[in-house]
RNA sequence: GCCCGGGUGGCGGAAUGGCAGACGCGGCGGACUCAAAAUCCGCUGUCCGCAAGGGCGUGUGGGUUCGACUCCCACCCCGGGCACCA
């Protein structure tokens, strides 16, 4: 039994109790952890493992908000986890390449390197200040030689298997940040994520990393993933899986008859989902790209498409997008003639600018019956709309898109009969027989289209990791040798205001020796984007002291994948996607193990900080400063503010944070827990056994709620859990010091994952030193969670009439005849027999009158 | 348009078919104080009532059930994602 200790570690005044100081107390135990390694896990630990991770931040100076509450939940597990009894690996470090610091460059002609590393420092100390704890040993920052190296060895690696490769075409360039963006990182209104600028169409030859290529897998992988369905969904969205059939079109006549300008076999090819409507074929539109269009057109249309194509060419994305313009406007005719090989007989080709020439083949069949946008394009153009599906009674649309009989096809001829009869089937019966037909007479095949492109990863910057490549007039394309890794930027450059990157125009850097040939060479002067760096960091983390590779592979044979990885939901598509792909294609090089499939088992997605309805991040600034909070109220009650007010997934207005609640709390359990504390009212006597049980539900209740990461309803039980002790502990009977003695040190127990400051702190005095986090999170003994009595509620025709006291164990007969037993019952039945009685022993007993039906 | 969330007091929210509103914020009243802060005590969904007590109440309308915030159907509103992808 732990005694008060009124020891030499802290002062009482006479009658004055040691005010609760977190600017003392907070700084102590940050340091505590550090010295003594508290959070550090080796490679050979021989616990239990788990991988916590919180995504690594873009180093922006000091924390905000955002910072603290993701930190705030990875750090409160892994302090649960380690309390349970698991090796928890808590590594951090920081996405340092990335724009902000070469922007701030440009601007002050400074090194970004210099601008970097001050800003990394701040936000460590930042995240400290939180009581975030980390195993510092094992930082990884994009920006060092050694990580660099190997970000430069894994894209040689994929080289090597044909996984990254150079290729020309038309890519997303943004203006203000001069550079070229990946599809993810624009936003569907055509604007840049990072810059907000309208992001222009150039035909460039970039880089690109092949992650179509597990398009497939990407998808399928989802469904072992426990991660919300939300993230989930939206990576379907964007993989976006689409099955269908591609087959040939002849370029024919007008009447069905050979071209005779066109070499045999000329044919469009196009991309269908409902290939059961190819009887309702009317025309056919392809990209205004589209490779066969010059070659097909019509003699007396040829001015005509020149100039729409030339259009389209120079119509940004945001404007072929806009969907208001006039669809007649949209859409040129080009003269040329199609066979439909279901019908044998011609249709006309269109050209339209929402014809995209990089899905499917670039050439769609145009089915007016039963797609709106066909509809409206064939109403636009006078076009002729047969309709193949039965519309179901009281359909009033234009085009049918649901299921139901087929009609109208074959077009009646008897010879077309005998091969495709689609009439009477359902859509996809008739998907089937239509597939057969074309596949049978060598027409077409079933395909799958995805709408996930190549990930294009050059990148016309600076400050991100260079490109290991040359480029020699007479051997082209050559990787820089393993052994001359890692390829550095240097140092001597000169930032102008015009935003190239000053590696385009650095001569040391650029001139190198052809590594095959010895002869001159070319440095690549494109850098990476920096989600390259992202896609492989937690590999990294499991053994960052690696030299002779990435990393061992039976390091991270024995961390990955991560157990828990928490970060913001507007990465669901980016860095999920990027780092997925990344997993999978470096097991599939042999560099991790042919099992790691997958990164992150588990992903937690916090709610986003709002002040005044706007979002607060890393580009709107520290709005409410976390640092200054942590400077008045401290940091456990900065924590507590962020996990008691929501449950942790929905977004927050600063506003609902209720700092003054949780301060007031910190207090209450400082005055309880203090040893030297005289309000309470203890005596010697036996334990306090509905104090005791009261302790055992808090375990049982925080345990579970910490459990489904309801955090707030967990801290909630602990407030209520010190009101009640304090009344208790006020009144004149007082409480057993044994009972209370327990009650308080399992609410530190509990409060050690969340408030760890001021639990450590209290705990070390009332236990001569020894430390909280070090102990086993307490367990609920299950014979004291079962009450002797409880509360039997009585209803009368369903609503609540009374409240009586039963025994816990109390049969069926016992709690019918209680309530029938009821004055309140009684006086409503008034002499009536009930009609029917359903008890649920001991909890409920509900009395149905005749009266009510 | 399609897909996901969500709608409960003045506010944030709790309640996994069985006591709606735990806990916190805010508000009102009181104790302590010369006073204030801090702390403590009480009240605080709404309507009727002096009171005892009762009516109503979880976006709307139906349904299932002895019993629905919870399950089912339809609809309305809010947030997010996707959207000429053939």
């Amino acid at each position: 039994m732990p005694q008060p200790d009124t020891g030499e570690q802290f002062d009482t005044h006479e009658g004055t109790l040691e005010r609760y100081d977190p600017q003392t107390i907070e700084p102590r135990w940050q340091s505590y952890w550090q010295e003594h390694g508290t959070y550090q896990v080796d490679n050979d630990d021989p616990r239990p493992r788990a991988y916590v991770l919180s995504m690594y931040p873009y180093p922006s100076g000091a924390a905000h908000m955002g910072h603290v509450r993701n930190y705030t939940f990875g750090d409160l597990l892994t302090r649960y986890r380690t309390m349970q009894g698991e090796a928890v690996l808590s590594p951090m470090g920081f996405d340092s390449f990335g724009l902000p610091a070469e922007n701030a460059a440009i601007r002050t002609g400074r090194h970004p390197r210099g601008f970097t590393d001050e800003r990394i420092e701040e936000l460590r100390s930042s995240i400290t200040r939180i009581g975030g704890v980390y195993d510092w040993r094992r930082e990884v920052r994009s920006h060092d030689p050694a990580y660099i190296h190997w970000t430069q060895w894994i894209f040689l690696r994929l080289f090597a298997a044909g996984l990254a490769y150079r290729g020309h075409a038309t890519v997303n360039w943004d203006p203000v940040d001069q550079t070229v963006l990946a599809n993810e990182q624009v936003l569907a209104d055509g604007t840049a994520e990072r810059s907000g600028a309208v992001v222009e169409q150039r035909d460039l030859e970039q880089w690109f990393l092949r992650i179509t290529d597990y398009a497939e897998q990407l998808l399928d992988d989802l469904d072992g993933l426990e991660w919300p369905e939300r993230v989930v969904i939206q990576q379907r969205n964007w993989i976006g899986r689409s099955e269908g059939v591609e087959f040939e079109m002849a370029i024919v006549d007008a009447d069905g008859s050979h071209r005779s300008d066109l070499p045999d076999g000329t044919a469009v090819r196009v991309f269908t989902t409902r290939v059961d409507t190819s009887f309702g074929m009317t025309f056919c539109v392809l990209a205004p790209e589209h490779p066969l269009v010059a070659r097909i057109v019509a003699e007396e249309y040829a001015e005509q498409v020149e100039a729409f194509v030339a259009r389209a060419r120079h119509t940004s994305e945001v404007d072929r997008l806009a969907v208001e313009g006039e669809l007649s406007t949209r859409g040129c005719p080009t003269g040329a003639w199609a066979l439909n090989p279901f019908t044998g007989r011609a249709v006309p080709i269109y050209l339209a600018d929402y014809v995209l020439g990089s899905y499917g083949t670039g050439a769609v069949m145009a089915v007016p019956g039963e797609d709106q946008r066909d509809w409206d394009f064939a109403d636009a153009f006078g076009l002729e709309i047969i309709e193949t599906v039965q519309r179901p009674d009281g359909f009033e649309g234009q085009a049918y898109t649901g299921d139901g009989p087929h009609v109208n096809s074959p077009a009646a001829t008897e010879e077309q009969d005998a091969t495709c009869n689609l009439n009477g089937l359902g859509v996809a019966e008739a998907k089937r027989v239509a597939t057969d037909h074309l596949v049978a007479h060598g027409l077409g095949e079933s395909v799958v289209n995805y709408r996930l492109r190549d990930w294009l990863v050059s990148r016309q910057r600076f400050w991100g990791c260079p490109i290991p490549i040359l480029y020699c007039d007479s051997c082209g394309v050559v990787p820089v040798p393993l052994d001359e890794l890692p390829v550095l930027a240097p140092d001597d450059v000169e930032f102008t205001p015009t935003g190239q990157s000053p590696l385009q125009s650095h001569e040391g850097f650029l001139n190198a020796t052809c590594p095959e040939c010895g002869g001159p060479a070319r440095r690549e002067t494109d850098t990476l984007d920096t989600f390259v760096d992202s896609s492989w960091y937690f590999l990294r983390f499991c053994d960052p002291w690696s030299s002779a590779a990435p990393f061992r592979r039976e390091a991270v044979e024995s961390w990955m994948p991560v157990d828990q990885y928490i970060g913001g939901a507007e990465h669901a598509v980016l860095h999920l996607m990027y780092a997925r792909f990344m997993t999978k294609a470096l097991s599939d090089l042999g560099v991790t193990t042919p099992d790691l499939r997958e990164p992150f088992k588990r992903l937690f997605t916090q709610g986003m900080i709002r002040l005044d309805g706007t979002k607060m991040s890393k580009s709107k600034g520290n709005l409410v400063a976390p640092e200054e909070i942590i400077d008045t109220l401290g940091a456990d009650t900065l924590r507590l503010g962020h996990l008691s007010v929501k449950p942790p997934e929905e977004d927050v207005d600063w506003e609902a944070v209720g700092l003054e609640g949780c301060s007031r709390f910190l207090n209450r359990v400082w005055r309880l827990a203090l040893p030297a504390s005289t309000e309470w009212n203890r005596h010697a006597g036996p334990a306090d056994d509905s104090l005791t049980r009261a302790t055992h539900r808090l375990i049982a209740d925080v345990t579970a709620a910490f459990d489904r990461w309801s955090y707030h309803v967990a801290i909630a039980r602990c407030m209520a859990f010190v009101n009640d002790l304090q009344r208790e502990a006020r009144s004149d009977t007082g409480v057993s010091q044994e009972s209370f003695d327990h009650a308080v040190d399992t609410l530190l127990l509990l409060l050690a994952p969340t408030a760890p400051h001021i639990a450590a702190e209290l705990w070390e005095r009332r236990h001569r030193g020894e430390h909280i986090h070090e102990l086993a999170w307490p367990e609920a003994d299950p014979t004291l969670l079962v009450e002797a009595m409880t509360t039997l509620v009585v209803q009368v025709d369903g609503k609540v009439r009374d409240r009586l006291d039963v025994p816990a164990d109390a049969d069926e007969a016992t709690c019918t005849a209680a309530a029938l037993a009821s004055d309140k019952v009684v006086a409503l039945l008034g002499g009536t027999e009930p009609a029917r009685v359903i008890a649920r022993p001991p909890k409920v007993v509900n009395i149905v009158t005749g009266a009510a039906s």
